[in-house]
RNA sequence: CGGGGCGUAGCGCAGCCUGGUUAGCGCGCGUGAUUUGGGAUCACGAGGUCGGAGGUUCGAAUCCUCUCGCCCCGACCA
């Protein structure tokens, strides 16, 4: 691997997992798979809803809310969802509990649902039985709806974050007359997601389409944004699928042309998760712990007043207080620890674990200098220091601070993963590759589904998308030996 | 569901093999003092049905049986 930015030490799995309860982000609960998510850890979260809400606003998008259940004949209406979900759904069969055996709580035989209910792994049923309501005409459309909500899969392996049995999302679904629109809008949305995961959250990503094996069910086409996590492995940090008129002719979404012809609609369906966090904080930790972007960081600085006496304490405190005013007066999301009852040096790893971008020292010597010490997250130790920065300018090489820190990020990031993508010829060298050295594998492939298969089976790697941008022209796949223009990234996934 | 492992204080663990007074340690927590520019120190203190049930035994955290739960690897997946 090229130098060590994440750590990819003896237990990455370990090493993440340290990061979330050090930063205090989120921690296990009573029940099996699913996580408490801490206040920190939802400020995360909020910051990555609050850039992706306004990217769909801006694209004529408006939110509403569907039902947390979803009848379980709804699911039976497009064959590939029910095949895709089935496995992994909670179902509530009864609505009443009674007193039984040893006065044990039992569901009430005598309340049993006629027809069971489906806690929402996905909405597109639901929503597309409302769509088919409210659309009748070409003028009601397009249709561009978002739901911010709770979904659940029963999945048979959880990580926080990741992977959760509860977990939070936006879905949106739109209607669309034309295949081409309802393309577009897959594709504008797959940019807005790009666009929050490379200018806010300094992750570069990957836009590309998914194979048929790794496709939504039910999709036509499914496009993801893929991201490298510290180490090597890929992450899909959103998805946009392509719905071609599947869930239409399933619940009857048509409309009235300008010939007064019925006409299915073409549907796309989008998502993304509290997984975003997780790529946040794989894609950018370090020994540390968390190392947040700022134009996310729920706190941007941090003041850490130092003193000995009172005396001390009561200039100190006045002139962090002038700080934190001039910081709030300049925009800056700044906190002041005014916390007594732990030292200086317990703050500096107490914040660091937590990743906020700058930290503010203000002690004795910077009161009689007028002056304060900043040091930034990403880098460590004194380099990332700067001392006697006059309170005149603080708020301005704050801010600079910021800006040096949210590019910083995503060059480190974008440096890592390039050192950390290789090309191979053969599908014995993509073997050693991904034993090896491991990360993104991009190269020339025409193999077949089966092809995929076999090479997940003996590999692990998937085929992870095919990249939009490809510069490389044609040439020759690793696998089959074919001439091809066709180029495909393959990883070891999340 | 297959393969491995673990349940002892809020958290992390030792003790178990080879049964024996009052079950230990670290972190955290409480009180006090001294500290405070990189995770403070000392003193005192609170905190446990040893996952549960049954059995063996004079005696069980320790041995046996059953049971419940969790974690890791695999299959499923955002």
């Amino acid at each position: 691997m090229a130098e060590k930015i994440t750590p990819r030490n003896e237990d990455y799995s370990r090493w993440y997992l340290d990061v979330i309860r050090d930063a205090e982000l989120a921690e296990s609960s009573p029940v099996r798979g699913c996580m408490v998510i801490r206040p920190y850890g939802f400020a995360l979260w909020e910051a990555v809803r609050d850039g992706l809400d306004r990217r769909f606003k801006a694209t004529g998008h408006v939110n509403a809310y569907f039902p947390l259940f979803i009848p379980l004949s709804f699911f039976q209406k497009e064959a590939e969802h029910v095949e895709g979900f089935a496995k992994e759904c909670a179902v509530v069969t009864h609505h009443r509990l009674m007193t039984g055996e040893g006065g044990l709580l039992v569901p009430d035989p005598e309340a049993k649902l006629e027809e069971p209910l489906i806690v929402r792994p996905t909405s597109e049923t639901i929503i597309g039985h409302s769509f088919a309501n409210w659309i009748q005409s070409y003028r009601d459309l397009p249709l561009l709806i978002n739901q911010w909500a709770n979904v659940v899969r029963w999945e048979l392996r959880t990580r926080p974050f990741l992977r959760t049995t509860e977990f939070l999302w936006q879905e949106g679904h739109t209607a669309h007359a034309t295949e081409a629109e309802a393309v577009e809008e897959t594709l504008t949305i797959l940019h807005a997601y790009a666009d929050f995961a490379v200018n806010d959250a300094a992750i570069p990503v990957i836009k590309g389409r998914k194979s048929a094996r790794e496709r939504f069910a039910g999709a036509v086409d499914t496009y993801a944004i893929e991201a490298m996590m510290g180490n090597g492995w890929a992450l899909q940090a959103g998805t946009s699928h392509y719905l071609g008129t599947n869930f239409a002719r399933g619940f009857e979404i048509m409309y009235l042309d300008r010939n007064n012809e019925k006409q299915y609609c073409h549907t796309t369906s989008w998502g993304v998760s509290t997984r975003m966090v997780g790529a946040i904080i794989m894609a950018h930790g370090d020994d540390q712990g968390l190392r947040l972007p700022p134009a996310i960081a729920p706190v941007q600085a941090v003041i850490v007043p130092i003193w000995r006496k009172d005396p001390e304490r009561v200039a100190v405190m006045e002139h962090a207080d002038n700080v934190h005013t001039a910081l709030v007066a300049a925009g800056v999301r700044v906190r002041l620890d005014t916390r007594d009852d732990v030292s200086p040096g317990y703050k500096f790893n107490d914040w660091e674990m937590r990743g906020v971008p700058v930290r503010i020292e203000i002690g004795p010597r910077d009161v009689e200098q007028n002056a304060v010490v900043l040091a930034r997250r990403d880098v460590p130790g004194k380099e990332g220091k700067q001392f006697g920065v006059p309170v005149d300018g603080v708020a301005a090489a704050v801010r600079d601070l910021l800006a040096s820190i949210q590019s910083g990020l995503l060059r480190q990031a974008t440096e890592y993963r390039d050192a950390n993508t290789r090309s191979v010829s053969s599908y014995d060298e993509f073997k050693q590759v991904i034993d090896g050295d491991g990360g993104f594998i991009r190269a020339h492939w025409a193999g077949s589904d089966e092809d995929e298969d076999l090479i997940k089976e003996e590999t692990k790697a998937t085929l992870r998308c095919f990249p939009s941008d490809v510069p490389e022209g044609e040439g020759v796949c690793f696998f089959t030996g074919k001439r091809t223009s066709q180029v495909a990234i393959f990883a070891r996934a999340y």
